[in-house]
DNA sequence: AATTAAATATACATTCGTGTATGTTTATAA
DNA sequence: TTATAAACATACACGAATGTATATTTAATT
């Protein structure tokens, strides 16, 4: 039964992946090592070759997912473009995640909110999302302030908490999906909510084109 | 061991009570029986006698916690006051129970995004918090604006929806608490938020005026 | 005062999932 | 080409939690 290291390597993967799905479909503790191996048409007996146990997997798959996040943080809110545009297709980038429901960021705030006290020591400060997200957002809208791009009566690390919070309880929320008002309506409106915490200013075109092609 | 009927009760209570707590340290499938019972200084036996099982307990828990956010939406948000006292004074009392973290709201939410599949039809319709708190919330905020206390340029079920879905974040949200940005930081700036996402008008306390004794 | 059954505690059977030991095949290194 | 060990599958032992059966005490009823 050995097989090649692309194969053993795909065996990881289809594990890996397995997991996300079990883990999201059936949370922690009622999840079985059957069932994940089963799910990449494998036996425990693999998976216990490539991990050690259940909370190994877990932690692989948290680890991941952090770190695809800081990717997106860094893309996205460390970009080159104007305060509006970076904060904009952050949140636009995760309304999209959230609508495509089995990808990455949603599934992740769900395994993050997991309560099991074992896994209490992965939710400490190295792991904290809110540590990623919210220097970078802030940043972002005390930029837009100063640059004159937005102007609102609220503090800027306040409304990064608010934009993250809101998006962690959307994501979080097991009847904001199959309910009557749908993701489609939340990206409509969201929108339009953004510019009004920002107080993104009329002229916002004008400042744009301040960062367009700075070279 | 046969105890009078007030002494049975209290048992029952005290049973509740503990598998509250159980349930909010350990998750629904970790959670034992055992744990619940000695909580309540009982054996499993006593804990058999009074309900069925774990699901039971559970089911009895979330039902006491839905039944008390409908008297608690309809004391603050169907209330005769203004409309502004009246979305405030609700999210002030959601902000007090979450400072004192072992409170119904709190828990309550936590209960609910249990990931365990056996607890999905709990969330149907009829359990559905959103179907309690939106309207009410929608039709105040509407109010408001009728009223002419609110002018904003969102949309009334939106400013509902997204007031009760951070909340939501807030609730859920593990890393949220134990943070530097702690709840009193919280409490000072959400009225803020609050006033300008309403788009609550100076004019306020006159607008008052007419809801104070109405006689 | 005697009987009944309510309100538990205790003991036991059963199931279910984990971890580990062992078997089996075959790529790869020598 | 053969020996080795990688990459699994299979089998088994064990503990932990659930559910149930039974024992026990004592209010409440007659």
């Amino acid at each position: 039964m050995r097989k090649t290291k692309e194969e053993t390597e795909k065996s990881r993967k289809e594990l890996l992946e397995s997991a996300l799905k079990v883990f999201h479909e059936k949370g922690y503790a009622t999840a079985r090592l059957e069932d994940i191996a089963q799910g990449a048409n494998l036996t425990r007996g693999a998976f216990y070759w490539h991990f050690k146990n259940k909370f190994e997997v877990f932690k692989a798959l948290l680890d991941q997912g952090f770190s695809e996040t800081k990717e997106l943080v860094d893309h996205y809110l460390n970009g080159d473009h104007d305060p509006y545009t970076r904060v904009r297709s952050f949140v636009q980038y995760l309304l999209n995640d959230r609508q495509r429901k089995e990808h990455q960021t949603y599934i992740f705030i769900k395994l993050y909110n997991e309560p099991e006290p074992e896994l209490a020591d992965l939710r400490d400060e190295n792991r904290d999302l809110q540590q990623v997200v919210v220097p970078a957002l802030t940043e972002t809208i005390r930029e837009g302030i100063l640059t004159g791009a937005f102007r609102t009566p609220l503090e800027p690390e306040f409304i990064a908490r608010t934009i993250f919070t809101l998006f962690w309880g959307f994501f979080s929320n097991p009847q904001s999906i199959n309910n009557d008002y749908s993701d489609s309506q939340w990206t409509i409106h969201i929108d339009e909510l953004i510019h009004h915490l920002l107080g993104v200013r009329e002229e916002i075109q004008f400042v744009q084109k301040k960062y367009e092609k700075p070279e």
